[in-house]
DNA sequence: ATAAAACACGAACGTTCGTGCTATTTAAAT
DNA sequence: ATTTAAATAGCACGAACGTTCGTGTTTTAT
């Protein structure tokens, strides 16, 4: 019974003030490092050290390295939630809080909240081709996520602040994809302009589809200047 | 001067036919794979394992891992020119060009050309945040990637087949960011219909640029039925 | 004050990784 | 058929990984 044995230990909830606390300040250095490097790329070793502790204490409180995958993952998502869901609540129903999700969550990128740009959408390609609950959990956020944008776009088409003939569900997947499409462009390209160009595409396709009724959206200042993107063409792909 | 000696060896071009033939069988092997578990999770034993020789036997044709992940970079891109860039080229120039290559795109993702979606979606994710030779060379390669898309669209533009107040690099920027969209929905959520809500949505938004002038684009034939993401909403985030 | 529980540490384990060295096989050249 | 270089295999290494264990230290409860 060699399987059967197999020893995964759960997380240990620890009861005390000050385990609550260690375990509070190695997560939240571990969403920052994660961000960066990967939820595998973050290595027990490299986060005891940072945090100037040692491995075996620091691994005492999860358990596993799954464990404490998935608790940086639930971590995450509470920073997310208290940033962005949950303030964007208060602006009013319809294009206003869909916008107010749009913003926030654009900005909590912007101005680097975590330093590998956005946590999940960096985990999603990091374990789309993968099994077991890490990769079913973010499956499972990333659904919660797409369902919050759903239903900020079907208040706003209620509200009658989009038109009824647009199908909500591919604008949310267009909404989505630009968001990935910034962190892309920001982390991969190193360009600086990528999330002003997300919010511009944004703002111009949420007012393509906006009835006169809709309150008005922010003018899009600084994207008005058109900025080409750096590229190369090499001469084989020569398209003239 | 430990550092001084670090030996970096370049790669070993072999000179026989034999050598170059399971090179190649070699590289085409590791794009497979590393479409699917990323270029780090594509270690050296288990590709030596999977073709049936020895890790030390495979290892010889590139002398470090890094020239490995060059070489397969390289020839990910090579099948990237050949099923998608190269053959759009025989379309007219302008508007069908550019959709033969959006096209040939996503068909080559659909069908599944490697196992874990596009090679490049998830190399750009897995490097963004690296440094070294492979990440420069794969930023090189997307931009040259962009830069295929933007003067395809300059081109549509010239003939006059899409709106001259358009600007091509928010454009462009959108039809990556809905091809990475695909990628995501696709290989994350395991979402069926990712592709062809792709193809609709572009189709959409380059039908909103066309101008009178622009040859026909093809009808979003599947993508008339509207079919709901699947979504999941926790009752705390209920923005009712 | 003392016992118990929680917390942290250092050393070590088994494994896997990339890499290097040396021997053997294979195929082309003579 | 013999020689010769390329191609592959065998084996071992050092480092890094997750993980375990025994022990010391701190905090809490009695």
């Amino acid at each position: 019974m060699p399987h059967a044995l197999r020893s995964r230990r759960k997380t240990v909830v620890p009861r005390r003030a000050r385990g609550l606390r260690t375990r509070t300040a190695i997560l939240r250095r571990a969403v920052d490092l994660a961000s960066a490097e990967g939820l595998e790329g973050l290595t027990v070793g490299r986060l005891a050290d940072d945090l100037g502790m040692s491995k075996s204490g620091l691994f005492a409180h999860f358990g596993s390295k799954e464990e404490l995958q998935l608790a940086t993952v639930e971590t995450a998502r509470q920073i997310f939630i208290d940033q962005i869901t949950r303030p964007a609540l208060s602006a009013p129903r319809g294009m206003p809080r869909l916008w107010s999700i749009i913003d926030r969550w654009l900005a909590y990128i912007e101005e680097g909240i975590f330093k590998g740009g956005c946590f999940f959408t960096a985990a999603s390609f990091e374990f789309d081709s993968r099994r077991g609950p890490v990769r079913d959990r973010i499956v499972a956020i990333m659904r919660e996520w797409i369902g919050v944008l759903v239903r900020a776009l079907e208040q706003a088409q209620k509200e009658g602040h989009i038109a009824t003939n647009i199908d909500v569900t591919h604008l949310a997947f267009e909404i989505q994809s630009i968001a990935i499409g910034g962190h892309w462009a920001s982390q991969l390209l190193d360009d600086p302009e990528s999330y002003s160009r997300s919010r511009a595409v944004m703002l111009d396709r949420l007012r393509g589809v906006a009835t006169a009724r809709c309150p008005s959206l922010p003018s899009s200042t600084i994207s008005a200047q058109r900025k080409p993107l750096k590229t190369f063409v090499h001469p084989a792909l020569s398209n003239r």
